[in-house]
RNA sequence: GCCCGGGUGGCGGAACUGGCAGACGCGCAGGACUCAAAAUCCUGUGCCGGCAACGGCAUGCGGGUUCGAUUCCCGCCCCGGGCACCA
């Protein structure tokens, strides 16, 4: 036999790679496909930084899952692209001074490289950026649907603003109530109006069609509590003045407890309600609440601050007049504004009426807790005709007793907020409204879209609060598309995840100039088959999508409702420990990796350090293991291609124990690798290897296999073997290998002999054996018999081809 | 504070539905090959005691259910993530 060529992944990936290319191997017929599978990723935002570890195990996770159903037969559409668009490029190429412009396509074709590089089977036809005029025309294309629909609507908001960066700051940007890139400098609240989506419209859609999903566990519960739905009443306190100030409380079962009120200091009724000598003190809190900025009065400094109103308001069920207090723990933006406060049941109306000594009276009796917060379980007490009820059977009861009067209806509320998508900055898809004063803002007809943004050589913001393109004059300045008068471009951009909330729909679609998607490759590829990514997204950017396509389908655009049926998050990859960041420096950049263990073994790698769906720990030396691996399988598959038999395409049986293990391989890696527990899948295949070589087995009918197997993992390497063997198509137009469970048991099995639970002996028994024969044997065992020590058995629990435990 | 995950050898991690804890891999030790080293191959490897056969102890901690618990129940501790004055 000649001698084995020596493994070279370099040239073995890059060979395959240009093959793929040549022979449009991974672009799929997308119009009459039998069987359609759309795997969908998340695409990538193209950083400077380049492709990183994370970006390539979900990346590689995702790829062997689409390689896989490939080889079952499915036509596979695997597409890529570049989320482009937003405040993180902006940002960077205000550090470098470079132009976004100039900056994304040079990212972009880096990132394409790596994309090519580590052997994903994507199709290049489709790729697409969200920065391209082509794709964001109907990016601007759907907020005008949204807008005609009457879902984009204008409102005043607070935005975060760091008098530094001059520019609106997201929430995230903001830690503590500091600037992120200036921990220094106080973020202050500036007040603007804002395009929203009526998100919160969807909100009990969006949260019941949660049910009907395949999504990994973790994302839907995110989501879920993202959206917060909460079950309660509105009940209604009046004043002595007539006014009727509206709380929203989910235990009104405790209202006999409210002892007092308190309004958030925005409330409209604040003013009106403080009496003269309080209104000096109220107006000073309320400047002072003013002046904090969104972040810090919601996550920084908890203690207890607020003012007394003067006035007094009437409790629905007691009838007791109670005081009206306003205090920035109560929040504008939730529920009513204004809220009972039950001191005796709350933590924070305790925390509160110990401040300032206010009456505490307890409602609720549970065993063994003297004032139980918040508790549901437990009966009510002075609480007049209730008392004794349950807080559940209490709550509907003194609903029903106060809306008989009025004062109660039941009401559900939700955390959600409308989805504020405006943003003062440059690097983004104009929104496409003009803004007239006769008409007012008027949606730029669908024949002028796109809104192109205009290349403005200095795109830094400024304290205006306005966005740069203000300053773009002829591009501002505009006629009515409807009356024709002069009239003024909307200067905010689009936030970034409406960009990202209809990609997948573009996709199939990519050719059609004249239309986002077009009806019958939709009807043939969406919704996405089978979507892979992390839950770094599991909120925004799958909410937002969900209600995109939930309005699409409203509005006659598509026929589904639901984006993205099957969902998988994957975990997290940690170096060290701790979380891969470039302050920690602990960053693993793949190149250098590929570079010189190859992509397969890279990939391998990525897989086998844990489980894919929990993430896992990188380490240097990890690798070698797989590479190890990928060497044994390079021998074992030239050696058989050079076997005389095998190269004479002769198919010989296997030894037993070669052809059981074979058959247990198969349906392990197909089960692991179905439930993309790509590690143990792989630890499989180590195991049939192990098998193969101590054996000395190299029969086509033993090597075949593997290489199917292996093919998703390592493809390059597979198609190398495939064709050393005589294959002369791709090896991902073959079929993937099927099992036979009786060619996959064993003739015989170890049945375990325990005495008291311990184990004391082991049996090779024939599969399948009665109990009375393993319990002959196992008395007769010398081992066990040493144990029973002549003591009468009082039990046996006989488990078939398991184990056999005496109890005495 | 609330809601999800998780805690198993020196390390990454396995373990069906309550049935042999530690698959697979890394590392380490010994051996083969080599002038030597690397690579490769073979053997061993949870901890304690013992030359060994073997025995004991072991899945974060404390209880419980069971013939039998990493797995189920109760009460804690620690780590990771999410939400966070959400009424």
């Amino acid at each position: 036999m000649p001698p084995v060529p020596a493994y070279d992944p370099q040239t073995v990936e890059a060979r395959w790679q240009a093959r793929w290319a040549e022979r449009h191997t991974n672009e799929p017929e997308l119009d009459h496909p039998a069987r359609p599978f759309y795997n969908l990723m998340m695409f990538p935002y193209p950083s400077a930084e380049g492709l990183h570890v994370g970006n390539m195990f979900a990346f590689t996770g995702a790829d062997i899952y689409g390689r896989y159903k490939r080889l079952q037969g499915f036509t596979v559409f695997e597409p890529i692209g570049f989320d482009a668009f937003g405040i993180h490029s902006e940002n960077y190429a205000l550090t470098v001074g470079t132009h976004p412009a100039k900056l994304i396509p040079k990212n972009i074709a880096a990132f394409t490289k790596q994309l090519k590089r580590f052997g994903g089977m994507f199709d290049w036809r489709h790729q697409l950026s969200t920065t391209d005029p082509a794709y964001y025309k109907w990016t601007q294309w759907l907020f005008v649907q949204l807008f005609k629909a009457g879902l984009a609507v204008r409102k005043r908001a607070a935005v975060n603003w760091c008098p530094v960066c001059k520019t609106v700051l997201a929430n995230e940007q903001v830690i503590n109530g500091y600037c992120e890139r200036h921990p220094d400098v106080k973020v202050e609240p500036r007040f603007l109006e804002q395009w929203f989506f009526a998100i919160t419209k969807y909100a009990e859609r969006l949260l019941a069609n949660l049910e009907t999903l395949d999504w990994s566990s973790s994302t839907a519960t995110l989501q879920r509590n993202w959206i917060g739905k909460s079950e309660g009443a509105e009940l209604v306190f009046e004043t002595p003045d007539g006014s009727k100030i509206v709380v929203f409380t989910t235990r009104p079962d405790t209202v006999f407890g409210a002892t007092y009120l308190v309004l958030a200091p925005e409330h409209p009724l604040v003013e009106r309600l403080a009496t003269h000598e309080q209104q000096t003190a109220v107006k000073a809190y309320r400047r002072e609440i003013e002046g904090k900025d969104l972040v810090s009065r919601r996550v920084g400094d908890k203690t207890k601050t607020g003012v007394f109103l003067g006035a007094y308001a009437r409790n629905p069920a007691t009838g007791e007049a109670i005081p009206i207090w306003t205090a920035d723990y109560v929040l504008m933006e939730y529920g009513t504004g204004a809220i009972m406060a039950v001191p005796a049941h709350d933590k924070r109306d305790h925390e509160f009426a110990t401040a300032f000594r206010l009456p505490i009276r307890q409602v609720v009796r549970l065993e063994g807790e003297s004032l139980p917060l918040v508790s549901e379980e437990g009966t009510l007490v002075n609480s007049g005709p209730f008392d004794g009820s349950t807080c559940a059977e209490g709550a509907r009861k003194i609903v029903e007793w106060l809306s008989d009067r009025g004062l109660a209806t039941p009401r559900v509320q939700f955390r959600i907020h409308d989805w504020c998508i405006s943003r003062q900055r440059y690097w983004g898809p104009p929104i496409p409204i003009i803004h007239c004063d006769a008409c007012g803002p008027v949606a730029v007809p669908e024949k002028d879209l796109p809104v192109e943004l205009p290349f403005i050589e200095d795109f830094r913001p400024d304290d205006t609060g306005v966005s740069p393109l203000a300053r773009h004059r002829e591009w501002y300045f505009v006629k009515c598309p409807q009356c024709g008068k002069d009239a003024r471009r909307e200067t905010d951009v689009s936030d970034t995840f409406l960009d990202s909330s209809w990609y997948f729909l573009r996709y199939p679609s990519t050719e059609f100039g004249d239309r986002p998607f077009d009806a019958a490759r939709t009807r043939t590829w969406l919704p996405v088959t089978t979507y892979i990514g992390g839950n770094e997204h599991a909120v925004l950017h799958l909410l937002y999508s969900r209600f995109v396509t939930m309005v699409l389908k409203d509005l006659g655009h598509v026929t589904f409702e639901e984006p993205f049926p099957k969902l998988r998050a994957h975990g997290l990859i940690i170096k060290d420990g701790a979380k891969m960041s470039k302050s920690r420096g602990n960053v693993v950049v793949p190149d250098a990796y590929i570079q010189e263990w190859g992509a397969d073994a890279f990939r391998m790698y990525l897989m086998f350090l844990g489980p894919f769906q929990e993430g896992g720990d990188f380490r240097d030396e990890g690798i070698t293991g797989v590479r190890r691996f990928l060497e044994r399988v390079w021998t074992l598959g030239q050696e058989a291609a050079l076997t005389p038999g095998v190269s004479a395409g002769k198919r010989e049986d296997l030894p037993s124990e070669v052809d059981r293990k074979l058959h247990q391989t198969i349906r392990k890696v197909t089960q692991d690798t179905e439930g993309l527990q790509y590690n143990t899948a792989i630890a499989a295949m180590m195991e049939y290897v192990n098998e193969l070589r101590n054996a000395d087995c190299r029969a086509r009918s033993g090597v075949e296999p593997l290489v199917l197997l292996l093919a998703p993992y390592a493809p390059h390497l597979a198609e190398e073997l495939w064709a050393a063997l005589g294959h002369e198509t791709s090896v991902f137009d073959a079929r993937w290998p099927a099992w036979d469970d009786a060619r996959a048991a064993a003739g015989e099995v170890e049945v375990v002999v325990q005495v008291n639970g311990k184990v004391r002996a082991r049996l090779a028994v024939p599969r399948g054996a009665a109990e009375a024969d393993v319990r002959k044997r196992a008395e007769g065992d010398e081992g066990v018999r040493k144990f029973l020590d002549g003591n009468p058995i009082r039990k046996v629990i006989f488990v078939p081809d398991r184990l056999i435990n005496f109890v005495v």
